[in-house]
DNA sequence: TCTACGTTTCAACAATGGTTGAAATGTTGA
DNA sequence: TCAACATTTCAACCATTGTTGAAACGTAGA
């Protein structure tokens, strides 16, 4: 469960142009994740700003990395997204549903494959 | 759909202690919101200060406000962060459906409301 | 109109954050 | 061990941001 310290934290982390794309590049990528090199040119940075990003990235918990070779794979750190979008929702309702029932439908419709309807 | 410039400007405005208790309680008071002075003290600013981090806050399109007396009240946007959370996910599946299975979870389970199961 | 109240604007300051190039670290294969 | 590669650390600079108190603005009621 994600404190006001953290969210906090993982707020200012997204709200930065760089750090942003960075993080929906290795979203997009899945759980496989990225080389820092590749990531660099896909969001158009040097290496050397990728990295101060990918360390506030890493320490506000929203990124994860293992070394492969020479290379550093990069991955999104899905619980702790989750963990950020619930926060910030938390306690919405007070008792009226349809206050936030159409953020739930939003990333409902997002996921949930098409056809595939299984209520598991 | 919200475009990258705008989340930052809100993932930004979301990343600082003040900003993201403002808005936390917003969310908490419901559609009615709250008056700018409650919200001071509720939040633990001065006035002034406040005052700044709601433009901020407005600006992002997070809070809307409305004049009723001499108060100014403030309520959250929920529709902006419903849009906010769907961009920070968009894409996020790749057709792997369990990769954000647990975000869809976590905030309907948080915003559904319990032995009331209407589907609508 | 006057006074009190609630909120915002302004100007100044201290603190933080992002970018850059050069140098250091760690890894691989010859 | 050596040279080439991938990434990080370091130090310095410039720009942005958060905070503060005083002053200004707009509204309500006497």
């Amino acid at each position: 469960m994600m404190d006001e310290r953290q969210a906090v934290a993982a707020f200012a982390a997204l709200g930065q142009e760089h750090r942003l794309r960075i993080v929906r590049q290795l979203v997009t990528a899945g759980p496989d994740g990225m080389a820092a090199g590749m990531l660099a040119e896909a969001v158009g940075v040097s290496g050397t700003n990728l990295s101060f990003h990918l360390k506030e990235l890493t320490h506000a918990g929203l990124v994860g990395s293992r070394r492969e070779g020479r290379s550093i794979i990069y991955s999104a750190a899905y619980p702790d997204l989750s963990d950020l979008i619930q926060f910030l929702m938390r306690d919405c309702c007070q008792g009226r549903h349809e206050v936030c029932a159409p953020a739930v439908a939003a990333l409902a419709a997002c996921c949930t494959p098409t056809g595939d309807d299984s209520h598991a």
